[in-house]
Formats: C-alpha cells, sequence, structure tokens
DNA sequence: CGCGGTGGGTTCTGATTTCGAACTAACGTC
DNA sequence: GACGTTAGTTCGAAATCAGAACCCACCGCG
C-alpha cells in the first residue's frame, strides 16, 4: 500500500502528458470560462445570449468556447428555429458524464471556500435523503474510503503508479 | 421534477459568481498548470525542481502557482532540511479532498478521449475488483444514477435549481 | 580559499492569448 | 424603414506566458 508520505519523490522523468487522462481532459475543459459554461449548461442554459447575459463573458470567448466545445463532441448545435437560422447548444452524452467533475468541484467548493451555512446539497430523488459523491465496489456492494483505493494504469494512464488518494490527512 | 429538456431557458438574470461553490473553486484551481500540479502532488512529487521536470513548466509560473496554492491552503510548505533551508509541498486534508475531482476528470479523459485500450482502472484494496465513482444514498444503502437526482440550494448556492443531471442522453 | 554544483527561487524580457468594444449580418416587428 | 434580437467576427489593448538570465545560501572538493 504506497503512501506519498513514506515515498518521497518517486520520478523525475517528465511525464508525457499526452498520455495523461487528465492532461487530455484539460485540453478540452481546462479553462475558468469552459467550466463555467458547462455548469451553466447543466443548469440548463443553451443559447448563446443567454450564456452571454449569465456569465458577463465577452462575446469573441464565448464563441470560441462554444466552438471549441462542439468541436470536441461536448456540445451540439441543435437548430430550433430556421427563419433566422437559430441554434441552441445542448450537451451531448459525453458532456453529461462531465457531471460527477463539476459536483466534485462544488462540493469542494461547498466545503471548503463557502463561509456560512450549508450550500448545495444533492439529494436523491425517491427518498429525499442527502447523497454522497464516492468510490463504489460493485462486487463487494460498498463505498470505499480513498484509503483503500489502488490503481492499476493501464494503456493510456500515466507510466507507474498513479495515488489518487492521500496520505490520511497527516499532511495537515 | 426538473428537467432542461423541457425547461428551455430558466433565467437569464446575471449568476453571481461569488456565491457558486464552481465558481469559487475555480477561482482557486481554475488554471491548466495548478491542476497538474496537483495531479504530480497526488503522485507523490513534493519539490519544486521535480515538479519542474516534470511538468516542463517555467520557473516563474510554477513558483507563482505552488505560492497560490500554500496561500489557498491546498498545499503546505513543510521543511525537510535547514542548513540550507529548503522544504517540500504537500497536500493538506483540503487539498487531498479534491481527489474526488482529479478522479472525474481522469475517468471522463479515459472514457472519452483515450484511443487504445482502459487506462487507469482504480481498484478496491482488499478485493482487487474496479471501483466505480458514483452516488450514494447512505440511507438508501444504494447507489444513484444521475437521473434521480435533485438539488436543494442551500445559503452558498447559486440561485434556484442547479441540476447537475443530464437530460437523459436525449440531446445527443 | 576559490570553484563548481544544487535547490529554490526572483527579475527581466518578448511572444501568445485573452479580452472587451465596436462592427456585421440576417431576420422579424412596428 | 428604423429598431430590436440573435449570433456572431474583426481589431487593438491588456494580461499572461515561457525563457533566459540572475541571485543566494549552502555543500563538497582540492
Amino acid at each position: 500500500m504506497p503512501d506519498p508520505a513514506s515515498d518521497p519523490a518517486p520520478d523525475a522523468e517528465p511525464t508525457d502528458h499526452s498520455a495523461c487522462s487528465i492532461a487530455r481532459s484539460l485540453e478540452i475543459i481546462g479553462d475558468r470560462w469552459t467550466i463555467l459554461i458547462l455548469r451553466d449548461a447543466f443548469r440548463g442554459i443553451r443559447r448563446f445570449d443567454d450564456f452571454r447575459r449569465d456569465l458577463d463573458i465577452a462575446r469573441p470567448v464565448l464563441a470560441d468556447r462554444l466552438r471549441k466545445l462542439v468541436e470536441a463532441g461536448v456540445l451540439v448545435k441543435v437548430p430550433y428555429q430556421d427563419r433566422p437560422p437559430r441554434h441552441e447548444y445542448r450537451l451531448t452524452a459525453m458532456g453529461m458524464e462531465l457531471s460527477p467533475a463539476l459536483v466534485a468541484l462544488m462540493h469542494w467548493g461547498d466545503r471548503h471556500l463557502s463561509e456560512g451555512g450549508p450550500p448545495t446539497v444533492l439529494t436523491h430523488e425517491t427518498c429525499g435523503h442527502e447523497l454522497e459523491q464516492g468510490f463504489w465496489c460493485a462486487t463487494c456492494q460498498q463505498t470505499i474510503s480513498p484509503g483503500h483505493i489502488s490503481s492499476r494504469p493501464g494503456p493510456g494512464a500515466t507510466s507507474g503508479r498513479h495515488d489518487t488518494r492521500g496520505t490520511r490527512a497527516r499532511t495537515a
């Protein structure tokens, strides 16, 4: 069980960034505006001007980010009227699968950056109770705490180990 | 049960960004380099020069990002020798709690951006089986699919609803 | 003691990017 | 036919970036 605290500096060879999924993801959504655009998309915003108004973002920047997101397959342009050709931007399935990442970011902000009371809480629609985001072992049918996670790097992974768990809060 | 697909453009009033946890989080980690630095930190890298070598990042940029992360409380400087004063950068508890976000990003990249084989897989340390990241209802003792999530905005949340689920892949 | 090497930076450049304000364009409406 | 709406593009100013050089404290070496 590797523990970063007892394992000072494993390697120094430059990581091949093109082979790291995080780096690849960041090439698409690694931009402050882009993530806020996606957040708005999850909130139901779809039209150019609504994004612009809500985000108070410059038009060229918005146009650029939307274009890139469409190119990447995260959003699609769906026409909603013909005779001035107008379309809206919708999340694709690929885009929707970013939801865990957005939620994780929101939770982190909630926990550590908010002052005054509990912010957004996700609830189970059928029972109404609070949900937590975590890791689930389908075989053992139980949730896993970060301390019990190993990683097995596949072909597309960064070289070597890639612990995403932490050192049990010992470092703080 | 709000569904973005049947609910075209809910609002146009500008969102108060300072009141959105995602926006607040992005103020700290909303930067390509910053996230890569954190990824490295999770991999066990701790020293200035190791970050620099691994990321191939310019010194001033690295120094700036590390300083900001320390200011924000995501990293701490821990001295590891005295007589040339040297220190390493370690994740705080707060920093470690970014792990779900990083993992979500990695998973997304793995699923949608990787070519050729399955990349990094997280496994349950005790049973060895593959883990999935998801939502868990502690009351019902079951995982929840994105379609069964509601959100209840608290004081620190964005105004109104904040669906993080999507429109059941209908949009693609 | 003088000299190079190392870790951890800062300061100074220019080159990119990013941004916002203004303009374009196509259409609908009064 | 002047005006508003939607969705952009073009253009110059401003922030950001990378890179090279420089600094400093220390260590080991001869």
